[in-house]
DNA sequence: AATACATTACCGACCAGTCAGTTAATTTAT
DNA sequence: ATAAATTAACTGACTGGTCGGTAATGTATT
């Protein structure tokens, strides 16, 4: 009862810092423990705040998902576009020069587990599902059909189908990313991301270009 | 009261085919709706039988869990490595059919839809998990890596890091299998797995073959 | 004093796991 | 052969705990 004035405030008023601390504690949690394993209790817990203080910023479970996918990775995909698009030079230089900036700001990062956990829940959050495809994948892929498109119009790639040539390409790039929240928890070493890259744009170049160039 | 002599028995004791018949729906229903979702109620109501009924059979949840990632996937290796072991060849052919072989059996099949599960799940269930990644991660890199260490010594690969190349090499294989389980429900026409093989297999012989070659 | 940010206590739906009871199948007695 | 007794596979109502979501209340700020 006793009430002392020089006593910290049981809390403070923050309406514009809260939003982005529980998505960022959100975010942790549910690329650590998935969608259905995170109690929003915690979420609030580690935002510093009280459960009752979650709701009034998002209305319930999945609007917080939601904006934790959106939120997490549409704007790297926006850089993206651009370095495609004001391009001159060897499509393999494209090629090197996307998928080091994409490992940087995406596979080596924490949006890394944002990937995991979307298609981890794909299934059970279609219209979240819809969204993360359109705005995430298609985009991400064309940027990689640009470059091999490039390739192929220079006479430096065979022309060989250009939307398996950006699976192929896009794979051992969002392998590595999501292994690391999954099964590579499992691994005693960590794998080593700069040779790796190495290794991977070599053999994929080499794969796809005309032979003898 | 009427005692129909002729009525169907109301149910039947079938303790052999019980374990085999619950697995099965388990595998379904974890594969369509990840472990969190799946409702115990309903594995055992695909299976025409009652919830005690499972109980019967599986401890708990994470028991039948780890069975259906265990009967699932093991056998498969099993075959995998016995083809390699008594092969001679060109390491190109060898991966050829390694990877169709694997295609058949894991990526064109719902156990694709375990592999996922597993990668979902990895964090929540270690255990698991680490039997999964001894028993069918390891020993399944095992298995590429002896095609691409044979290409080496045979002069017919280039001597890059061989622990890099079996990723580059199972990405491609292992996306296009979980795809169909996640993001792929958003693509409105399904891939096209001959002709992605066949590129996917161009790309990578010819990315790890000695120039000229 | 009034507002709005924040907390606490609570509700109710949901579901893993249990158990007392039911019934098919099998064995033993007549 | 037939019926009674026994066994064990199976059922489904129930329980206890968890957690998403809400309502009543409190306190920092203007």
């Amino acid at each position: 009862m006793e009430v002392n004035p020089k006593a910290e405030p049981r809390w403070e008023r923050r309406k514009d810092a809260r939003p982005s601390e529980l998505l960022a504690a959100a975010l942790n949690l549910f690329v650590e423990k998935g969608f259905a394993a995170t109690r929003l209790e915690d979420v609030a817990a580690r935002a510093g705040v009280s459960k009752g203080t979650l709701y009034l910023y998002f209305d319930n479970k999945e609007a917080l998902f939601k904006a934790v996918v959106q939120e997490g990775i549409v704007p790297v995909i926006d850089e993206g576009e651009a370095l495609v698009r004001d391009y001159c030079g060897s499509a393999a230089e494209l090629l090197r020069q996307i998928a080091r900036r994409w490992w940087e700001s995406v596979g080596a990062t924490h949006f890394a587990g944002v990937l995991k956990l979307m298609m981890c829940e794909a299934q059970n959050f279609p219209d979240v599902a819809q969204f993360h495809f359109e705005q995430v994948v298609q985009r991400g892929k064309r940027i990689f059909a640009s470059a091999v498109e490039l390739g192929i119009r220079q006479g430096e790639f065979r022309a060989l189908p250009v939307d398996h040539c950006v699976r192929l390409l896009l794979a051992p790039l969002i392998m590595a990313a999501i292994w690391r929240y999954s099964l590579g928890v499992c691994e005693t070493e960590e794998l080593d991301a700069e040779t790796y890259l190495d290794t991977y744009l070599d053999v994929a170049i080499a794969g796809l270009s005309v032979r003898g160039a």
